[in-house]
DNA sequence: TTTAGCACTCTTTACTGCAGAGTGCTAACT
DNA sequence: AGTTAGCACTCTGCAGTAAAGAGTGCTAAA
């Protein structure tokens, strides 16, 4: 006993990891005489009875009522999740599957986390969401207008990331082609680079100086940059594949499933979550350790997509806490590898590095 | 008897409308005791059970099994929405909620009609929808591009529906500022108010022949306006307070539930839905009515927002086949009518016309 | 045409008993 | 000391039954 580092003797991981898996297929609890047909130990019921028992004493399983079965407690989808795990690797069918329908997708960011979580919903038989952090350093870096009408123009923002918000201005004095130009000169130089708070009353004032006839345009632009920043800062969390969670009996308890979807609409926490998180490769909560409240019966694994030390988004998979992790895991790791191949090789704002598929969980 | 031209007589009529509303508000079979309670008819239980009886064979109304109450049929609900409904009046409280949610979040269609989706899940308690519907007659009105290095720029197309999209391109070949300044002359001359299908080879041909020496650019900017009017046509289908279905025990039945969800995230239907049903004010599909087979237990009520004889997007309410569709139908209307003020003052394309609050339901 | 009364049907709930699954413990074995 | 066989015990799940309740349809009378 006690022959390993980690306090386990290599029989009880073995025991533990059976349970695990035989868990996460069927859900049920499982008894002594399973692990004894499906995993040749030598060894009687009995003995693994009693393996089971230290085994709980250890908190890794739990047991539902005195004569069922265990069930992996959430310490026991820890210590699966970080050491006896074997890492998926996914079959030429479902990278070729990634490859094909990533790229014929291929856009601008958003529609790139869309388009994986949807696969990742697919591949894994899980929900999964895509999201898009908040960034609350960014910036514009470029404006432009389009004139449409006398009264009517459109102010247009390159963000420091790269993605593009516009916003329609209706004026009250007509205004030129050539005074809009001159807009977006004087915005360019001005406005560039500041973040919504960095926007401060002498901008206001330099703003309408430098437009001189057009000084009447001034309020309605500070309040559309404002605006824009506050878009381009908000995150974004959207949902793939909801129907999947059903299929498993965890969630026919509504209520439950009821306060999930709830907190699903509300991506805040998930956003948090990420934010949290920032430094991890892969991240997998189990249960209780997400903080979201509502989520005990759940595990939530998700990987950010990082770009030059940046995080631009992140794809996760959320399913019940009986989750496939090492399919998931594996999962995860191949979009994200694809995902940073594509955009590295053009549709994003700098070409280059490109961080690749180096696993490593996240604690 | 018969002595209603619709071949109900005033008491059928009264005593079907009581049954519709007690089942809407309690959700089960409704028996001739409780009528006989809750509407002073002057008559007894047997009479009561006589005319349920009469209604039952005419169709309006169907009997879970044997000896349970009664329960409205698909036309039972059809006939009270057409002929029984009263309108619900929004009280001051929620008029007022409308018009400082959504005017503060003012900004472009696709943010009202979320914005207004939230509101209307919020209000009547059922889930809602934003609906964004298709466009295949949408074009591009105006081109712009925007320089961000020499081997980078975006292009920034504004739609006849004044939606704006942007494309990130790189280009093989350094281009300087001026070169995309030409570029985007040149596409606002040739490419302006084409359908995607309207682009033919010779507009190729002479793009590049007008590109002079950048025509290399030609190739790549021909697919991103390809990929633009794509997105531009594309509809759109957002839900809120997807939770709020769990309430209803019609939706305790998971399978049934499963399938409901899965049609939500294929967007496709709906969007058929208000294609079919685009000439209508308001749309009340009830049941089997909608096409949509998974919504047998379901009703969906929805209104497009119309500008300009234009279906600009639509917002519906989806929930349990016994609907309060007074107050359905009266939220919609309020918010319909905010939106269409909204989109009068000011962050539209085109001010003017403002297609009130009219009310009058669709068949 | 309406009403009172009653028999009938069907669902719901509670309770019972039984079979099955799985454990924990003890005593014997290596 | 670790392992095993055996057995008693506990808890769930299911089938069957009985009783209560709700609501109807029908009949006969007003």
């Amino acid at each position: 006993m006690r022959s390993e580092k980690d306090g386990l003797s290599e029989r009880k991981k073995q025991i533990l990891k059976a349970i695990v898996q035989a868990h996460i297929e069927g859900g049920e609890p499982v008894g002594s005489k399973y692990i004894l047909e499906n995993q040749h130990l030598n060894c009687s019921s009995a003995t693994i009875r009693n393996e089971m028992a230290e085994l709980e004493n250890l908190g890794y399983l739990e047991q539902p009522h005195a004569s069922a079965g265990r069930v992996p407690s959430e310490q026991g989808y820890r210590f699966y999740v970080d050491s006896l795990v074997e890492h998926y690797v996914m079959t030429a069918n479902e990278v070729a599957q990634i490859n094909r329908l990533l790229r014929a997708k291929m856009g601008e960011l958003d529609q790139i986390l869309v388009e994986a979580s949807n696969l990742a919903a697919n591949l894994t038989n899980y929900t999964a969401i895509a999201i898009k952090p908040r960034a609350s350093l960014v910036t514009v870096s470029k404006f432009e207008t389009i004139y449409l009408e006398p009264d009517h123009y459109i102010l247009v923002a390159v963000s420091s990331t790269g993605s593009v918000k516009s916003k329609h201005l209706q004026t009250k004095e007509p205004v030129t082609p050539e005074a809009l130009e001159n807009l977006s000169g004087v915005l360019n130089m001005l406005m560039i680079n500041l973040s919504a708070d960095q926007i401060t009353l002498p901008h206001m004032m330099k703003l309408e100086a430098l437009l001189g006839n057009d000084a009447h345009l001034a309020a309605d632009v500070i309040k559309a940059i404002y605006d824009l920043l506050k878009e381009l800062d908000d995150g974004e969390v959207k949902v793939s594949g909801l129907d999947r969670l059903l299929q498993y009996p965890e969630y026919s308890d509504m209520g439950q499933l009821q306060a999930l979807l709830g907190t699903l609409e509300n991506k805040e926490e998930f956003l948090d979550l990420v934010s949290k998180n920032e430094g991890e490769d892969v991240s997998v909560l189990i249960g209780s350790e997400s903080e979201v409240k509502v989520m005990n019966n759940s595990a939530l694994v998700f990987k950010p997509i990082i770009k030059d030390g940046k995080t631009l988004g992140a794809i996760g998979v959320l399913g019940p806490r009986r989750m496939d992790y090492a399919k998931v895991l594996g999962t995860l790791e191949g979009l994200s590898g694809n995902i940073a191949d594509l955009i590295g090789t053009g549709n994003q704002i700098t070409g280059g590095v490109s961080n690749g598929q180096d696993a490593k969980e996240g604690g």
